[in-house]
DNA sequence: AATAGTTGTCTAATACATTAGACAAATTGA
DNA sequence: TCAATTTGTCTAATGTATTAGACAACTATT
């Protein structure tokens, strides 16, 4: 058996202070314009070295959170995240407005391809029945927000790519086949590393938590119509239920 | 300005593997006898070593989820991940039932402070009233799942402490109150990394990612009963909506 | 019995993470 | 102006992470 030695945890120390930081400021602690405690405290704080604290303090300048000021100390510049509320109703656009001055939706790639037992099992269709598999992205105020992989059954929804590149929305698009109205029958929650595809398409640094987000749509018959799989950092974003 | 030269996020490679193949696991992709890719196409797939994929499942190995035999391969042992439901009437311990044999909730302390403003806002109450603090876990199973930190208005709920001891479940502690039903007004949902003390207590390797939940439960009449936040392993848990 | 495929172990080299100490440069208040 | 406080920069040493290659040990199949 193989014995581990270390119990580092695979976490820089200098990763979990920025953590740790940036939610004191998104926890409210901390308010936009404040002063954080100096290098020497933090670094005590922390059981760090203040050469460790004052990387773990550049990776936050470097996102615009904090900013140093030489001889006067390092304060807290931007504090703010959005919230992407879940529920019965939820859609993507309605959810974010007001929160964000711009709202972009990109389409990656689309697919037709076999259905995997989990996809089957949420759309409830046979296992390797067809499906459509839409890969996309979306940015607010162009700062990427989400990645989401999104499944419908092939049958009803032959040419939903070509439609929803048309129409822009997809509540448009599922309009365009005759759905009025859709609810969300179940959403899970999970988090986990962005993996080196995420980290590069969301412009994040390697190691970047994500929340990932699987829902299943339905409509008014209650029949599943789309399962899709979003993945939010949660530097940017929470979710509100 | 400080150049960030390094962008390997501060997570080491082995980390993120493991993180990746966990959840192929938990998501259903791996049942549990299948076995995994070998070593050489694991390290193909993200662009490691070989041996940095096997200190990964050197760790999950420890953690009972897969086991190597040599000669024939890593398998898959043990798949299981515990969901929790969040909704408009969310009960612990209901939410639990039949996932887990056992259910345990300990208290580790209760104090008297002020709201800060986070508190306050949530709880509808002045800045610096008094509040009720209750510091506390729960495991399934003999494994701990979640750590919460609960604060109550003290001008209604003075002894909530010595109730919930004497009387175990919240729902019953909140029926000593004359408050026959109470329902989740909102619950907002992030990850991070776990800290030190989270790390101890739930008994995770450092640099574990947390489903962090801000959750605020209202009385009949819509007021503010208790403000909760809770933090679940992600590795051990999903929240369902 | 031979072979191909797989995990287990070892050595070694290089880059990253963390600590340590010293001093410079800017700011603030006495 | 002086002194204390704070961030900025430099050098150096040590331990962790990652890669690389080679070969042993075990399993299943031919």
């Amino acid at each position: 058996m193989t014995v581990l030695k270390d119990v580092s945890g695979g976490v820089a120390l200098w990763r979990r202070i920025v953590d740790a930081i940036r939610l004191d400021i998104i926890g409210g602690k901390l308010a936009e314009g404040d002063r954080l405690p100096t290098e020497a405290a933090l670094a005590e704080r922390f059981s760090a070295n203040r050469h460790t604290v004052r990387r773990a303090l550049a990776v936050l300048a470097d996102e615009g959170v904090v900013g140093a000021e030489q001889g006067r100390g390092t304060f807290v510049r931007n504090a703010r995240r959005l919230s992407y509320p879940i529920g019965k109703r939820t859609r993507f656009r309605e959810g974010l407005k007001g929160q964000a001055s711009s709202l972009a939706s990109v389409n990656i790639s689309n697919r037709l391809e076999n259905a995997t037992a989990t996809v089957a099992k949420a759309l409830d269709i046979r296992n390797t029945s067809k499906v459509v598999r839409l890969e996309g992205m979306s940015l607010a105020d162009g700062v990427a927000i989400s990645r989401s992989t999104t499944w419908l059954p092939y049958r009803r929804f032959a040419d939903f790519a070509e439609r929803i590149t048309r129409l822009g929305s997809t509540t448009e698009t599922f309009a365009s086949y005759g759905i009025e109205d859709y609810a969300r029958a179940s959403t899970r929650i999970s988090a986990r590393h962005a993996d080196v595809e995420e980290t590069q398409l969301l412009g994040l640094a390697p190691g970047a938590i994500l929340l990932v987000s699987e829902a299943v749509d339905v409509d008014a018959d209650g029949v599943p119509i789309s399962y899709a799989l979003s993945r939010f950092p949660a530097e940017r974003m929470e979710l509100v239920v």
